[in-house]
DNA sequence: CACAAAATCCGAAACGTTTTGGAAAAACTA
DNA sequence: TAGTTTTTCCAAAACGTTTCGGATTTTGTG
């Protein structure tokens, strides 16, 4: 493999020479510069990135630490999307993205910094990681710039990019309330989601402002799973026949709630609306078609990366908060007169 | 950031020996190496992964490039299935992964040797380049390890996984056939990718074994998308109207058939039968449901990875089909009677 | 022409590791 | 005890860059 040394032999210069005419600075003359480069064209020279980042001290990756690429994660790709947000940014700018991954017990033996020291990466950029993970503390603590996604923390090395999460959770309650609902049920994610917080908020809100009484025995967690949903919701809806409404803090626990729905023998809008959250690709094609809350995940990762390199170049760590919007589709109807 | 120099100075040693206990060698006594253990401990060291990679001229992470990354790729994730076949399998080394991208023009300015040396990858994984791609005959130039994901082409340094398209192909138009069709079409993907040539090849093996000719203007390319096959299917159909069952390449261009055909008021499976080729999320959710040629890409990806830590580890290129399978749903029935 | 200024170049140190080839110390052996 | 082996340690070179400080050459000025 050619080194600058290669180069700078077969031009006769100096390394230093040859190292300052490859990155364009101005002390080495037109003449000796097309003669370095011709020679390292020639030599079909490429860098090393490594040796560079050494001595730099910055190596030019950032660090993509999800833990939503497990087997069973691949129904909603909202990782994925995301994911090719970020990389869509990344492939502008002269980053380069290593993937860490979280799910395995042997990576998991390593610590946050540890993780993020070992490569040198730049910053990272963290997505799918619950409330109680101690990675979290971690970033905080450490000096690494970082953008988080749904994780609203922030310091002047941290921001992170979300939706509004609590409006989104609002508008679905209300256009079931408006479709004359008011024994509205709602299937939370978990207590380690800061999401299931947010949303919760929302579906009081819009509750509270519409005068409805919230049963609280109507609201259970589904752990963001179709299996688990579909569970609770069976116990849910056999318990308590008068609920007409139902809304999900996923599109995926939707799913699981329909099928729940459908074994009970209960017709989807026509006995139970549902409304989803996320807005995956499966809501448009199951049948009937999910109402839900739509959020742009391909942008939510876009962003994160832009903040992240803006942060690079020293900015500061901002907060970015993307619109939802609510998709009307089939799953949501009126309330039957009774 | 503590270095081992830090560390020789604390337990004074020299750095020989703390890089030799560090790295478990025999000929530092227990002693010495408990205290020094402590000391990188206590000061919370970690290694410089450039550091070691720059002197041990290997850098422990590998390569993937993918062309599947991209907004309209979502629909699919089969890239994504891959991509998270690999991860599995790599979380499991003590290598990392570096994300490549090709989508961009930025990154194609560089050649897929310049992007691999530039960043010192031992190895790489490449999926879902086309045939006439530059990148390929570099791939088969260059010294670097890969392996292929679904492209034929072996050296000592290369090696690939595939499925058995052939007879998953096969597979497929038998199934038409025993269900009484005679008239079948075929949707392949396009010109540029091996698979598309081995679907050909089954449709055909399959029909000839039959005896029951095939029709040259029956097959048509949708260049493995949803519009395009729709519009093709369109075209097609209208066309000739004793067409009775369709065999897609991908289940992507199977919904696209599905599309036009509602729009010209054919129904499915009762008017035309239609089997994709994929098994894809969507396949089993859309209405009817999608008959199709199951591969299983977390598998694919899976099994390219540990493939190419053998590789590293000295072991010689190889070759893996896997088994495909037919997944018969609703949307293929026996042909009318007429 | 002599001098100053600008342009062009270079040597050497540094980044944080690993590894080679011994040296010094400790432990055996006869 | 003297010699030999084993154990434990280390200095220095190497990996391929960048950069600091200065040296040399060219150009400009009066």
């Amino acid at each position: 493999m050619t080194t600058i040394k290669d180069i700078a032999k077969a031009a006769g210069v100096s390394v230093t020479t040859v190292s300052r005419a490859l990155n364009g600075y101005s002390d080495v003359s037109e003449k000796t510069r097309k003669k370095i480069m011709d020679i390292a064209k020639q030599l079909n020279y490429s860098p090393n990135t490594l040796a560079r980042s050494l001595v730099m001290n910055k190596s030019k990756t950032i660090g993509l630490l999800v833990s939503g690429m497990t087997r069973s994660a691949l129904k909603d790709n909202f990782t994925f999307e995301v994911m090719t947000g970020v990389n869509d940014y990344i492939a502008k700018t002269d980053y380069d993205v290593i993937l860490f991954n979280t799910n395995s017990t042997k990576q998991r033996e390593k610590t946050y910094s540890q993780l993020c020291r070992e490569r040198r990466v730049d910053g990272v950029i963290l997505q799918g990681i619950k409330t109680d993970d101690p990675y979290l503390t971690e970033v905080v603590e450490s000096d690494i710039p970082c953008v988080l996604i749904d994780i609203p923390i922030q310091s002047d090395r941290v921001g992170y990019v979300t939706t509004d999460n609590v409006y989104g959770a609002k508008k679905a309650v209300q256009h079931l309330l408006e479709l004359g609902h008011r024994n509205i049920a709602m299937m939370n994610g978990h207590d380690y989601a800061f999401v299931s917080k947010q949303r919760l908020q929302g579906f009081c809100e819009a509750m509270q402002e519409a005068n409805v009484p919230i049963r609280k025995e109507w609201i259970v967690n589904g752990d963001f799973s179709e299996e688990m949903a579909e569970a609770r919701a069976y116990e849910l809806f056999t318990k308590h026949e008068n609920i007409t409404a139902m809304f999900c803090a996923s599109d995926l626990m939707a799913l699981g709630v329909m099928k729940a729905l459908k074994q009970l023998g209960l017709r989807v809008p026509e006995d139970v609306s549902v409304v989803g959250y996320d807005d995956i690709l499966l809501a448009s094609y199951v049948s009937p078609a999910l109402t839900t809350i739509a959020q742009n995940k391909f942008q939510m990762g876009y962003e994160a990366a832009s903040m992240l390199i803006d942060m690079l170049e020293g900015n500061e760590a901002k907060v970015v908060t993307l619109r939802t919007q609510l998709v009307v589709r089939e799953s949501t109807a009126e309330v039957k007169k009774g």
